[in-house]
RNA sequence: UCCUCGGUAGCUCAAUUGGUAGAGCGGGUGGCUGUUAACCACUAGGUUGGGGGUUCAAGUCCCUCCCGGGGAGCCA
């Protein structure tokens, strides 16, 4: 057995005189003629420990195995430092370097460009940027699981192998047995009967046709797990492999669903303001000059609100001249997504009621017979973070809208009949979860918030 | 897929109108009485992304391919 404390146990809890080891990794190293410094740094918590070294206790050859991502092991007391970085050190009285680095290790203690640290994430851990988005990608994902929990949810897991393709999400990608160098055919078709599940599967884009019927048994559910996209889309917010936070509850309307949104993302805030906190003033510092503002108007400020309609008005009116011109019966594009959250209300804003025509058909048609129930949350530089509706309850009116999607009905056809029986008003949305990571850290690519992304042409 | 910007030492970047490719960091060697991504001295390190062209002369101009960043479209 290994023994061993964290750095963040020996500098949160450790008692001054009192002697520890600890493993960690060299971030910066300083020999001087009597003593020598060691910065290490084991994962556990953002900070450092200095390693304090009496070079009459340790060879020369000892100490010049602390070169930057070397994996050392330092056996020693803790002691109060009279330095002004740090209260507490450690004064060696034992130095083993475990794994060895030669001057073709490639992180170096100085900062590297994004780009660079993309071509190794088996590497890019390491270094405090990505260490602080690991960590706070743990501490969001805990804070999603309470917060559901806190408020009566029940997580469930929906498959993550599909035989349909959610409407109006993305292009799939495709699972199958088949031999792809010798594809069985039949009447000039693929021959799916002969593929492992005997029909076409995919792999899932959207978990809510799923949620639905766990909602219409269970009340209130969510789902958090990864997400497939085949998308062509080359762009810092889009990847083929992301994870989704999709609620689904019964006998919620989209003002229920809309404050279940706000409470939710005051929640994540907060949580990781608490848990965090020093991943947020690394990520202010070197990220995002505004990021604590970005907490405090989620923490302090209702969201703005609007309807597709006034929305359109607004940018119409705006005496802006955008690229693609506003017009209703479509959507936004990202300029006016940026304009509205960005310029307008300088927060995340809803947009509610959107034209029906650029909605997919299970959101609920309103009264004006026009829009839809449905609501965006777009927020200052990521854009559209959450989408969710009112879902349509009425089995007539559902049936008219698929039809007029040209949906295939027999797809659909366990999703008919939630309305058929025992149908009740309820809602649900979608969110992103490495968007919302992107917006909390202030990160503005996706691959920098994922540990492995995949995007299109690139699995690294 | 389209538009746009870029690719120079291991990393981050310089290099005037086309005229001898440099610096800091990192590595090596030595020095320094507690440093803070320490400091001082010396040193090694380059087919300027690949290929082709123009020119007495190309990192610099032209063509083409590859790779990367940003944007558009689509979406979460």
């Amino acid at each position: 057995m290994i023994r061993r404390e964290s750095i963040r146990t020996v500098l949160r809890q450790g008692s001054v005189g009192s002697t520890t080891t600890v493993y960690g990794w060299v971030r910066t190293a300083r020999v001087s003629s009597k003593v020598a410094f060691a910065a290490i740094n084991d994962g556990s918590c953002f900070q450092n420990l200095q390693v304090v070294f009496d070079r009459d206790l340790f060879a020369h050859e000892q100490l010049a195995g602390l070169m930057t991502g070397a994996c050392v092991r330092a056996e020693g007391t803790i002691v109060e430092s009279p330095g002004r970085e740090q209260t507490h050190e450690l004064h060696a009285t034992s130095l083993e370097i475990v794994g060895p680095v030669d001057d073709a290790y490639p992180l170096q203690k100085k900062r590297h460009s994004l780009e660079f640290l993309r071509t190794m994430p088996h590497l890019r851990p390491r270094t405090n940027t990505f260490a602080s988005v690991f960590r706070v990608r743990h501490h969001l994902s805990l804070a999603i699981h309470r917060f559901f929990d806190e408020e009566g949810f029940y997580y469930v897991q929906p498959p993550l192998i599909t035989s349909s393709d959610a409407e109006g999400a993305g292009e799939t990608f495709q699972v199958t047995t088949l031999p792809l160098h010798d594809v069985p055919m039949k009447d000039g078709k693929v021959d799916f009967s002969q593929d492992f599940f005997r029909a076409p599967a995919f792999m899932s884009v959207s978990a809510q046709l799923e949620a639905e019927p766990l909602a219409l048994a269970l009340g209130k559910v969510y789902t958090f797990g990864p997400t497939f996209r085949a998308d062509p889309s080359d762009t810092r917010t889009h990847c083929a492999e992301f994870w989704m936070i999709e609620p689904e509850m019964a006998f919620f309307d989209l003002e229920d669903n809309m404050a279940l949104i706000e409470r939710f993302m005051r929640y994540c805030a907060n949580y990781l303001m608490e848990h965090c906190a020093d991943e947020i003033d690394f990520f202010e510092r070197f990220y995002e000059k505004e990021l604590k503002e970005r907490y405090r108007m989620i923490q302090e400020n209702e969201f703005g609100r609007i309807t597709y309609r006034e929305a359109m008005k607004l940018l119409t009116e705006s005496g802006r001249s955008f690229d693609t011109v506003p017009k209703w019966g479509e959507d936004f594009s990202s300029e006016h997504q940026r304009y509205l959250a960005g310029d307008v209300f300088g927060k995340p804003v809803f947009i509610t009621d959107f034209a029906a025509t650029v909605k997919p058909f299970y959101m609920r048609l309103n009264d004006d017979m026009e829009t839809v129930a449905g609501v965006d949350l777009f927020a200052p530089v990521v854009g559209e973070l959450v989408g969710g509706s009112q879902r349509e309850e009425r089995l007539d009116v559902l049936e008219r809208r698929a039809s007029e999607q040209r949906l295939d009905m027999e797809i659909y056809g366990w999703f008919m009949e939630l309305r058929r029986w025992g149908s009740a008003p309820h809602s649900g949305f979608g969110l992103g979860f490495e968007r919302l990571l992107m917006y909390l850290t202030g990160m503005e690519n996706i691959r920098d918030v994922l540990p492995f992304p995949r995007t299109s042409g690139r699995m690294f």
